[in-house]
DNA sequence: CAGGATCCTACGCGATACTG
DNA sequence: CAGTATCGCGTAGGATCCTG
């Protein structure tokens, strides 16, 4: 067992795993930066009609916590009513391709994951 | 707006993201799985140690779950005192590409994305 | 050694109501 | 329109003790 494997991760507030991917591992960040691709420029309420289960509460929490690290850009229009804009940064844009491969495994081997949950639930 | 957008996402039962993703995308599962892929085959105590903060609680759970969604291996050898090894299956080595894209991505903007956060905080 | 059983806390998340 | 404020619930996660 390699000892820099242990400071390596068990140091918390630099582990880049908990840092960083846990804040978009939650349950709609991914969900967010996939539509923004998808869409480009957004108003609020249309990512809310887009996702259609999320609460406002939670999908302004989502983006408040991606435009805090710089994955997501938040234009205000000074008008009445008011109009904001919501779009990918060119950091946000980086970590796409990313999402788009996890995602492409999620879907090639659903399928044989729930056959493996249904096994294990049987001999349990 | 693509309208299969929605229903794409809002399928919660078909969802890969939320089925498959938010499974690897708790606190501990990634960083389980990447140390598995850079040691090989390692005991329970093993793994505890490498990340240190886990309880026993949690890294049980997470490795059920991981074994569960046929991700990871358990091997008992019928010793006293007891013996168990876990290692990465074919399946769980086809996410650790995925994975490690992820973490160099992490890893790449670790500090760009604390100083967002930082001059984000300041500015609220 | 490799966990299981229990108990407990914190927080993610949702529903509803309200505001500039 | 684009949020905030408040309340409440369920569960992820943690601490501790116990066992084959």
């Amino acid at each position: 067992m390699d000892e820099k494997m242990l400071n390596k991760y068990s140091d918390i507030e630099n582990c880049p795993i908990r840092n960083v991917l846990n804040h978009i591992g939650n349950k709609w960040s991914m969900l967010v930066l996939s539509i923004l691709d998808e869409e480009g420029l957004l108003r609020f309420n249309e990512i809310h009609k887009a996702i259609g289960s999320i609460s406002q509460k939670m999908l302004s929490t989502t983006l408040k916590r991606l435009e805090s690290d710089g994955l997501v850009k938040r234009k205000v229009h000074p008008v009445i009513p008011p109009r904001v804009e919501y779009e990918l940064t060119k950091r946000g844009k980086s970590l796409i391709p990313h999402i788009k491969n996890l995602v492409g495994w999620a879907v090639e081997n659903f399928n044989d994951i729930k056959d493996s949950r249904l096994k294990f639930e049987r001999l349990s």
